[in-house]
RNA sequence: GGGGUUGUAAGCUAGCUUGGUAGACUGCCAGCUUCGGGAGCUGGACGCCUGAGUUCAAAUCUCAGCAACCCCA
């Protein structure tokens, strides 16, 4: 690669995509793209990771249908409002229209919400956690990215029902743990909980809070969020259980969205440099690559390479010899570009001296390993890497936080960090959504919202927009 | 909704001004050769967005369509 990520972020993206075999992007229509083996391994890793998280934590899986009757998706009014203008409709079948048109879900709580009314009837049936792991797809009219953003995505959405609003709330801090140990710790995705405002909530939530992650460039971009949906689903879905009274009330729903793709976008750019892509560990399609080199004595050198393969393999790692045509040097910058955490060249100084030479993708260096400690050696090393990993990634994300207190520190703010700026800003309910606008008009900057896990008050300063008391610290930034 | 730019092989691109055999590089295929940081040689396959018009002749000029990208609302 000879983009620079730093100083060109958005085509080092699109090279990437090209050069470590990601995607696709000539399929025919607007928004979709062909996700490539290399990618669909790593995210299937990252499903996996969260899927076994989230079985933890009893959430069932589930799998519903793909369509929504149109009477379904219209009975949560606010709901529909928020998705109507990028539904997907199916509305033939053959030459045939269709008696009622088919939503292609965008989300599906109303899928879901309708099937839930018939699963819960009392107390015996709550909680209930389900989730799904799907793709889903919305006529989006901003601008396609790879990964970021697409017509076609995929994802992991989570909904419950309880019989509290208590329990309801405490699902939504769950979420957040979840968001914390997966995203953060195994994916090396670092971000910061925001309490949306009033205005920039999901349809039909009485709260949301998103988890936004930063893209190299310093612009910010949505990743999980979970959403208290109080009881604003169960009343039109008529959800309801017996309480201890013989009363019928409407359950408390909550639900969360991790978004694979849109995280498989945020670990490529955040984690990768300008020889490729840089996989965690645990999330590496192949964790090790044996190049052999020098085939003169083939039959010698292939004989080791099997050897190495089949102990690492019993140890439990995924390992990849790669015997192609291609000369060495090739191979190495090909799987660096793929991110492939260690590479292991074995030529016939390695068989004769039974020392390996072993190098590091996180940080380029060569060590030298004995054949009998090569399996704790990668142990170390892969926890080695993890912990450089998130220690980078922290460094560039609290780099990029900053404080203004008037509209001139904010715009340079703005110019010359990106990332989160705070200010203070007068309400964070539906009257200061003008100032948000007037935010959004002038720097094309949007407001994410308070911080969910510090709290924050101003005292006696002033909103940068309006001038009016400010009540709240939020955080605003560009985004994707 | 308005304006602009661009469509040439799988990718990147030259040629278009001034109409006349479409060329390079990457990739792909075959053979030889090479292999410790993107090897070399020889040969080969694949292309002018679609349609109409002007012309003896259109990748090139004109018009329409389609698509992509950018800017403005």
């Amino acid at each position: 690669m000879n983009i620079s990520k730093k100083e060109k972020f958005s085509e080092w993206f699109t090279e990437i995509i090209k050069e470590a075999e990601l995607g696709d992007l000539r399929y025919n229509v607007k928004g979709f793209i062909v996700n490539m083996p290399w990618a669909v391994m790593t995210m299937k890793k990252m499903y996996s990771l969260y899927e076994e998280e989230l079985e933890k934590n009893d959430h069932l899986p589930v799998w519903f249908p793909a369509v929504i009757p149109k009477e379904n998706f219209e009975i949560e009014k606010e709901h529909v409002e928020g998705f109507k203008a990028e539904v997907f409709w199916i509305t033939k079948g053959g030459d045939k229209e269709l008696e009622e048109p088919l939503a292609l879900r965008p989300t599906s709580e109303t899928a879901m919400y309708k099937m839930f009314s018939l699963w819960i009837q009392g107390k015996t049936d709550l909680p209930l956690k389900m989730y799904q792991s799907t793709q889903v797809w919305r006529h989006e009219t901003k601008s396609t990215r790879p990964f970021m953003r697409g017509r076609e995505f995929h994802w992991i959405e989570s909904h419950c029902a309880f019989s509290t609003r208590k329990e309801a709330e405490d699902q939504v801090l769950q979420d957040m743990r979840m968001t914390e140990k997966i995203m953060y710790q195994e994916f090396c995705i670092p971000f910061i909980f925001f309490e949306r405002p009033e205005w920039d909530k999901f349809p039909g939530a009485i709260h949301t809070y998103a988890a936004d992650s930063l893209v190299p460039d310093g612009r910010i971009i949505q990743q999980p969020s979970t959403h208290l949906l109080g009881q604003n689903f169960a009343k039109p879905f008529n959800i309801t259980f017996l309480d201890e009274s013989g009363k019928r009330e409407p359950v408390w729903q909550t639900c969360y969205g991790p978004a694979i793709w849109r995280m498989f976008a945020s670990l490529i750019s955040i984690n990768g440099d300008d020889r490729g892509l840089i996989i965690p560990f645990k999330l590496a399609p192949y964790q090790i690559v044996i190049i052999p080199i020098n085939p003169k004595n083939l039959d010698k050198i292939s004989k080791k390479t099997e050897e190495i393969k089949k102990a690492v393999e019993n140890a439990g790692f995924r390992i990849k010899i790669d015997s192609s045509a291609k000369t060495p040097g090739f191979k190495f910058n090909q799987w660096e570009m793929k991110g492939v955490p260690f590479r292991i060249e074995i030529g016939e100084k390695e068989v004769d001296s039974g020392e390996f030479t072993l190098a590091k993708r996180f940080d380029g260096k060569k060590i030298k390993v004995k054949e009998s400690e090569l399996v704790g050696t990668i142990d170390w090393l892969a926890a080695e890497m993890q912990e450089a990993m998130l220690k980078k990634a922290d460094e560039f994300f609290s780099d990029k936080t900053s404080t203004a207190e008037t509209i001139e520190e904010f715009e340079k703010a703005l110019k010359e960090k990106g990332g989160f700026v705070r200010i203070p800003f007068c309400s964070v309910e539906m009257e200061g959504v003008k100032c948000s606008d007037a935010l959004k008009e002038k720097f094309h900057a949007d407001i994410r919202g308070e911080r969910f896990d510090v709290k924050e008050k101003p005292k006696g300063k002033k909103c940068i927009i309006c001038g009016k008391e400010a009540k709240h610290y939020v955080y605003a930034g560009r985004q994707y």
